[in-house]
RNA sequence: GGGGAUAUCGUCUAGAGGUUAGGACGAGGGAUUUUCAGUCCUUAAGCCGGGGUUCGAUUCCCCGUAUCCCUACCA
């Protein structure tokens, strides 16, 4: 049988790198095994707190993004839609009344205070918590409802509980961990139908599961330790549970499941920061995954596929190591056709306000051109300079800013830059005979600039390096950036020899 | 309190009875060089503890310890 695999996220704002792991390892082992990738949408949960309904763009935002496309779901269709679980509540309402009927399950009427002391109590009392299985008793049941009925006047309200095995085990088999055995008597009466009619996970799932034909369930290790309840459900509908696949959770440094607290972990914050599809896919998948003996960490997606087995799944929980994917995604940047990534970074300098706005579509052509010449070209100059320096796209604000900021000495020139080389002797007649020299050039190339600084260090019969930092702190207000005589070409003649001039009036 | 899982450099991991315990990020040093970055070379850094099994355990088993996850009318 083919392989059918999901990915089942829930609406609750930008899905969490966790979930996006979960994405890539079932689209990439679907794609590796040649079978079916579904993405469905599990909003069984109504409550306002963790409702978001704009999470449906997020998660669908963050398939494109990293190229994993499901072969059905909400967006496209697919045999078995809907894809939305809010679409099929007769479905999960039929299996349960099944349920009932066969007495798999039976109606719960405890009140939440009911529940919450029982809680309470067996906290107190140092007891394991759990439902006490009141309702699982016909008769305790019917006098509740009863007891209920009187007190409000109508029908209560009601969940319908799974009736766990009270003996036995339920062995579940996944196929990262071997097998693993939980006691059935230790079990929860689960709630499967909330009173609300909307049905829990448990029902839910194992509902879509089958009527989906999911061969394998692959999501986070977090769900191990309900497994037992979801296996339950399948066995009481009559159903073979799918094989099950839990990687290890992905946590921060303290060891405990990533979370806000250890800072950003949604999709979108990575995407406004500037991470690459293709680093932030390699590194995810290295998160609870290793290519075995191959010695090797950066991959493409196409070799992922051909390497992705559950084999090669590890089973402890793997640190989210911030600076690790740095250094990845700066990786791939520096391999990217820089036009992409030109046009990747434009879209943060004009939040910056390094540069304006392109004109409208019904913009003047002249404007068009003026914008074009002004702005795209002068990017696309100065943009590349810096990309090896990149390890984020949003870095490149700071990265080009002297670029395009205008610097009126000392303003926008960093202090220490001053002190060290805005003091030198020689500073004076070395700016001088830059802003003749350079004025005199008919060729305005990297080369000419070069020789052009050589000549005028030796005249003065100083260092290289002497003439090559004020030069840089004159020209760009700082010490760091790319080579000297790239960076004063991708400036311009014009606003070279204006900074420099600039900054020999005011010292 | 109960249940489950996990345990190799700081971090991600390779290893599947005998290895100089390998690679990567990060850190240190060096080279290149006009700075930074990059690139190249290089150094330090690890098998949780205790019992077994075995001629031999990082590796297999048991116990302990630690950590995490679950313990909702959330997924």
């Amino acid at each position: 049988m083919s392989v059918r695999v999901r990915y089942a996220p829930s609406p609750t704002g930008s899905p969490h790198v966790g979930n996006v792991r979960t994405a890539i390892y079932n689209w990439l082992f679907a794609r590796h095994e040649g079978g079916t990738f579904i993405v469905r949408l599990e909003d069984t949960d109504r409550s306002p707190e963790r409702y978001v309904p704009e999470g449906i763009f997020d998660i669908e935002a963050s398939l494109r993004f990293l190229g994993t496309l499901p072969d059905a779901w909400w967006v496209t269709g697919g045999p078995d839609a809907p894809y939305v679980q809010s679409q099929r509540l007769e479905t999960y309402s039929d299996a349960a009344r099944k349920l009932i009927d066969s007495g798999k399950a039976y109606r719960c009427y405890c009140t939440r205070e009911r529940l919450e002391a029982m809680r309470a109590s067996q906290q107190a009392e140092g007891k394991p918590t759990g439902y006490d299985r009141h309702c699982r008793d016909p008769k305790l049941r019917e006098a509740l409802r009863l007891q209920r009925l009187e007190a409000e006047g109508q029908e209560p309200s009601s969940v319908v509980r799974l009736a766990m095995p009270l003996e036995g085990v339920t062995i579940l088999h996944d196929v990262v961990r071997g097998d693993i055995s939980y006691e059935n008597r230790l079990q929860d009466d689960q709630v499967i139908l909330k009173s609300d009619g909307f049905p829990t996970y448990f029902l839910a799932a194992a509902v879509d599961d089958h009527a989906f034909g999911i061969t394998h369930i692959i999501r986070g290790d977090d769900w191990l330790s309900s497994a037992p309840k979801l296996v339950q459900v399948f066995h009481a509908l009559g159903w073979e549970p799918p094989k099950f696949v839990h990687p290890p959770l992905i946590v921060g440094p303290d060891g405990k499941k990533l979370s806000k607290r250890h800072g950003a972990t949604q999709f979108a914050w990575f995407l406004e920061q500037g991470y690459l599809p293709e680093a932030l896919f390699n590194f995810l998948v290295l998160l609870g995954w290793s290519a075995g003996s191959e010695n090797r960490e950066l991959f493409s997606v196409p070799e992922l596929i051909e390497r992705f087995t559950l084999e090669g799944m590890t089973q402890s929980p793997a640190v989210f190591d911030y600076e690790k994917l740095k250094w990845m995604n700066g990786h791939y940047i520096r391999r990217s056709e820089p036009g992409r990534i030109i046009g990747m970074c434009l879209p943060y300098l004009r939040r910056a306000g390094l540069i304006p706005d392109p004109p409208g579509p019904d913009a003047k052509d002249p404007e068009k051109e003026a914008y074009r010449i002004n702005v795209l070209d002068y990017a696309r100059r100065v943009i590349p300079l810096e990309i090896e320096r990149m390890k984020v796209l949003s870095e490149v604000t700071d990265l080009v800013g002297f670029f395009f900021k205008e610097l009126s000495y000392p303003e926008g020139y960093d202090e220490k830059a001053i002190a060290k080389w805005m003091g030198v002797p020689h500073l004076k007649q070395l700016l001088t005979a830059e802003i003749e020299q350079f004025g005199a050039l008919t060729e305005w190339t990297a080369e000419s600039i070069e020789a052009t600084v050589r000549s005028i260090g030796a005249d003065l019969g100083v260092k290289f390096g002497e003439v090559i930092h004020p030069t840089r702190v004159a020209a760009t207000g700082q010490t760091v950036g790319p080579g000297l005589f790239e960076t004063l070409w991708a400036l311009g003649k014009e606003r070279t020899i204006n900074r420099l001039r600039a900054v020999l009036e005011k010292v």
